[in-house]
RNA sequence: CGGGGCAUAGCGCAGCCUGGUUAGCGCGACUGGUUUGGGACCAGUAGGUCGGGGGUUCGAAUCCCUCUGCCCCGACCA
């Protein structure tokens, strides 16, 4: 390829829109451009790390028996009915009519589309178990696009479904997966990418794993322990939380005049929040009051709170609600409340604590030794359970050594499904005795171009992107300074013409421009080898080789032999991202 | 959905507060010339419904109302 005739302008600055790295140089190397929020048109340099993040993904997975299909975008809502799904996931579900007024959906993800094609397809034990996979858009009605190309609306993913008889089956082969998605993070060039617990969301199920790819822009938080064993996003990890015992004192009543919050409190009466019970008032999807009891040092985590009280929507519960079971907001506690009224969570941190402070549910007042197990007179309903948002340096529960926190980029994510699916859309298979069982199943995705963005998160310096070889949008750049000399010009041809009959993908920078550009350019692009034609070098019959990771180092290479030598480079390079 | 910000040429910005010629600057693009190792120089050219609509005014990029879009923080999210 030519650079002049490449489609995708380089720009000197980034769009003010543009604010995380991947974003700015995705759009200053002209990789992708926006046409709304969060959906993007790739241009050639994107598509073709697309298409090739695409080949590594169709080799791995052919590799572990999957097998190829296409299902379509546009999803009749029946189909999607039969999961329950059309009308419990929430306006991420881009619904719309067909023009006969029938309720259609655009593909989020492919359960329900994939289940119909197994339960007609796949009937017998002997046909499982299978695993059916493709590359297709997605979209999603996301809330909030965000950081160019990892949080978008609509994006191309790799989903995969497997089909087991049995449970030990899945789990086989879910580590199959697991080993393939190892894998492919390796080859497509994620230096930092680890797999960690997560909380399975509206995909339901049971064991769910998130490949992150670790990067300051990442939504995710991770804690991970320092021997590395514990890893868990935030929605799930847990700690162990020293507790302070002692012998319980005698409960009082004390004044404690405009002190609303923890902090306030805990000031006032010269004690620290670990001292201190905290409430926090929810309300459920059925508007019930949901009353959480934590140590006062500690946050809430919602995540862990929904999926106890097994609620899709929580919002903080308004004053009104909160007074009509007759707690006072600010100095609201348990004590003396009747507790068949709400939905009550009790995190271990109270309930193992002694001598806490509480609210009195009186304007101004407190109580001093509050102690669950002796005044909590009805535990009945009461849910005892861990709530806890996890911070930094809290102890791992198992090595007890403080926990680390960092961000991830969600690159990969697998499940194993169970019969979520396979039940209610009736998808089984008759094994040995004619006798017929629901089918286990396993689901598997890649957002492509959120992988490929992380990538570029992980690899790059101040001037562009430093693709691996395995994904780069061409191999080598050919760069041509100077064309008014005739024999720079005359050798960049020939370098070219006989660079692609070696079967090398290059780019050809054919301006003969200035250095500072040309070089600027090829950094943007980002290309791992540059090969440099000037006058000062054609005069010593030589060129100049660079490795786009070298930064500006580089060495005088014979022209002669110069093709050889780079099929050997890229042939090494290469060898670095092999499984 | 809550909070904040922004919208002027392909990109980055100035102008707006305090209304008044033909709306500027840098980069990029095009033409010609000089240059040629980390974003060169000279001369010239093209490119604008100042996000849309409404209002105030003799006169609006500028003041007022309204709508829309985009970005950021949060909520939400396989």
């Amino acid at each position: 390829m030519r650079l002049s005739k490449l489609v995708g302008q380089r720009l000197r600055e980034a769009p003010r829109d543009a604010q995380t790295l991947s974003h700015k140089f995705m759009i200053r190397g002209g990789y992708c451009r926006p046409v709304s929020a969060g959906i993007f048109s790739l241009l050639p340099l994107g598509r073709r790390i697309e298409r090739k993040v695409e080949a590594i993904l169709r080799e791995e997975m052919d590799a572990i028996g999957g097998q190829e299909i296409l299902m379509p975008m546009v999803l009749p809502r029946e189909l999607w009915d039969e999961s329950g799904r059309f009308t419990s996931v929430g306006s991420e579900l881009l619904r719309f009519k067909d023009r006969n007024g029938k309720d259609m959906l655009l593909g989020m993800t492919h359960e329900e589309a994939v289940v119909q094609i197994a339960r007609t397809e796949l009937v017998s034990y002997k046909q499982l178990p299978a695993m059916l996979y493709q590359l297709q858009l997605k979209y999603r009605d996301e809330a909030r696009p965000r950081a160019g190309l990892i949080r978008v609306r609509e994006f191309t993913m790799k989903d995969a479904y497997s089909f087991h008889t049995s449970q030990e089956d899945l789990e086989e082969y879910y580590k199959i997966v697991y080993d393939s998605y190892v894998r492919i993070f390796h080859r497509i060039g994620l230096k930092n990418c680890i797999s960690i617990k997560a909380d399975s969301g509206m995909m339901g199920g049971g064991v769910s794993d998130e490949f992150m790819a670790i990067a300051d822009c990442g939504e995710d938080t991770l804690f991970c322990s320092p021997d590395n064993k514990y890893r868990a996003n935030r929605e799930v990890a847990c700690a162990k939380i020293p507790l302070v015992k002692e012998e319980p004192r005698e409960l009082e009543l004390k004044q404690t005049p405009d002190c609303k919050t923890i902090e306030d409190v805990a000031k006032f009466l010269g004690l620290k929040a670990e001292n201190t019970c905290k409430a926090v008032f929810y309300r459920d999807y059925e508007g019930k009051l949901v009353f959480v009891n934590i140590r006062g040092d500690i946050e809430v985590n919602e995540a862990k709170l929904r999926k106890i009280l097994q609620t899709p929507e929580l919002e903080f519960a308004e004053d009104e609600l909160i007074r009509s079971v007759g707690a006072v907001p600010g100095f609201a506690s348990l004590y003396g409340l009747d507790l068949n009224k709400m939905r009550v969570v009790v995190d271990p941190t109270v309930a193992g604590s002694s001598n806490l402070v509480i609210g009195a549910n009186k304007q101004d007042f407190h109580y001093l030794n509050f102690n669950y197990d002796r005044d909590v007179a009805n535990k009945d309903g009461v849910i005892v359970a861990d709530v806890a948002t996890v911070r930094e340096d809290d102890l791992d529960c198992t090595s007890r050594q403080p926990l680390k926190k960092m961000n991830g980029i969600e690159v990969g994510n697998i499940f194993q499904l169970g019969t979520k699916y396979s039940k209610p859309m009736n998808c089984t298979f008759l094994d040995q005795n004619g006798k017929s069982h629901p089918m286990i199943m396993g689901c598997y995705g890649i957002g492509v171009g959120r992988a490929f963005a992380a990538v570029l998160e992980q690899n790059h310096d101040d001037y562009g992107p430093i693709w691996p070889i395995t994904i780069a949008p061409y191999q080598v750049q050919l760069v041509g300074l100077n064309h008014k000399v005739a024999e720079v010009q005359e050798l960049c041809e020939k370098l070219y013409h006989e660079m692609q009959s070696a079967g090398i993908e290059v780019l050809y920078d054919d301006r003969g421009g200035k250095a500072g550009s040309s070089f600027a350019d090829a950094d943007l692009l980002g290309l791992p080898f540059r090969v440099i034609v000037s006058p000062k070098t054609l005069a010593e019959n030589q060129v100049e080789f660079k490795c786009r990771d070298w930064g500006r180092r580089s060495e005088l290479l014979p022209i002669e032999g110069i093709i050889e030598f780079l099929k050997k480079q890229i042939a090494e390079a290469f060898e670095k991202y092999s499984a």
